[in-house]
DNA sequence: CCTCCACCGGAACGTGAGGAGT
DNA sequence: ACTCCTCACGTTCCGGTGGAGG
């Protein structure tokens, strides 16, 4: 959506004879203030490395290139919490704040753009003070206007009499009912399009919706499996073979106990349990494992961890895995064990 | 009310790969 | 060839903690 706006603006400054650059950079996706800055400066039009040169070098050749058009220039930093979050080393926001002292043909404006609307709570206040800050906050999208995007869309890409109304109200209310994401909305219709049109059915139903919901939900589980490490596959083999015998979910010491056995099975050197911990928490905000903090009084305190994806869908990824694939129907020692003391 | 279990999770640090500049 | 950078991925160390049981 930023993104979009940016290349109109972008388009009616050049019309109107006064040209201006627009970067656009997810931070989340960047990942680090230096991948950040890196695509900043590719946007400006210097060539930098993935890896290799000191921050404080980044940003003098920005500054350079920067120098050398006479455009100003518009930074759009989606998603600007991920890189506020980790602290102390806020430097790039605020040498990006005050880099307009140092420019003299061109400036720099700069638009954050954030889902969290405590984000500047972490904000350096020298940094705070200078973005001279002007705030918009957009609500989601309701399902009504979901709805009239989708059948805006609806109208260019589907046949008439096609699409039922009711189809279209379970798209939006679905989207709207999780962050009233249109591209979600958009995603649900084509996939329910798809779906209907290999079936060949004339029109497409609310139940090819549902089914749609699925669908997606499930290939995102199937990609996100593939490409784990293999420790993390490991893992997740371990809390699979381990929820068979266990239904109300293992604690940490178990799935560490039966993930060494995996490890010395497979003849891998298996990570220190803090690590594990560490790779569990990932997971579980990956939407694979579901791990929540438990403490058991006397018997201490630890995470219940249990699986959040389907054993079907686990199975069938990764058995594609020749390593972890023949793993899966090992049954773990300390599970027998504790079936005989039983 | 205090103890103490079985971990949690933050912080600091180490290592090796990938790359730049000289 | 050598030094200097960053990042990803791990390890080590350690203070913190909810609540059953004494």
């Amino acid at each position: 959506m930023a993104k979009f706006v940016l290349t109109r603006l972008e388009q009616k400054a050049q019309e109107l004879g006064g040209p201006l650059r627009g970067a656009y950079v997810n931070c989340r996706l960047a990942g680090t203030n230096y991948r950040v800055l890196a695509e900043l400066c590719r946007a400006v039009g210097a060539e930098v490395p993935f890896t290799g040169v000191a921050v404080g070098e980044l940003l003098d050749r920005f500054r350079e290139a920067l120098s050398n058009g006479d455009s100003p220039l518009l930074v759009v930093l989606d998603e600007i919490d991920a890189l506020v979050r980790r602290q102390e080393d806020d430097i790039l926001l605020y040498e990006l704040t005050r880099i307009n002292e140092t420019l003299r043909r061109s400036w720099v404006s700069l638009i954050g753009v954030s889902n969290d609307l405590h984000f500047k709570e972490f904000l350096d206040p020298r940094v705070l003070s200078s973005l001279s800050e002007e705030e918009v906050v957009f609500r989601p999208y309701l399902a009504d206007e979901l709805y009239d995007i989708l059948s805006d869309r609806a109208k260019a890409a589907f046949r008439p009499g096609t699409l039922h109304n009711a189809t279209l109200r379970l798209c939006a209310a679905l989207a709207a009912g999780e962050h009233g994401d249109a591209r979600r909305a958009l995603d649900l219709l084509r996939v329910a399009g798809e779906l209907a049109e290999r079936e060949g059915v004339s029109a497409v139903a609310e139940e090819h919706v549902r089914l749609a919901q699925q669908k997606i939900e499930q290939d995102r589980v199937s990609e996100v499996l593939r490409s784990l490490p293999v420790h993390s596959k490991l893992l997740v083999t371990a809390v699979h073979s381990l929820s068979i015998k266990l239904s109300d979910g293992a604690v940490t010491g178990d799935i560490y106990e039966v993930y060494n056995e995996l490890c010395s099975e497979a003849g891998i050197e298996p990570l220190t349990q803090r690590r594990v911990s560490t790779l569990v928490s990932e997971l579980d905000v990956l939407g694979i494992l579901n791990a929540r903090v438990v403490s058991f009084g006397r018997y201490g305190r630890t995470k219940r961890i249990r699986l959040a994806a389907s054993s079907k869908a686990i199975i069938e990824v990764l058995s594609e895995d020749n390593l972890v694939g023949r793993l899966l129907r090992y049954v773990p020692k300390c599970l027998q064990q504790r079936k005989k003391s039983s």
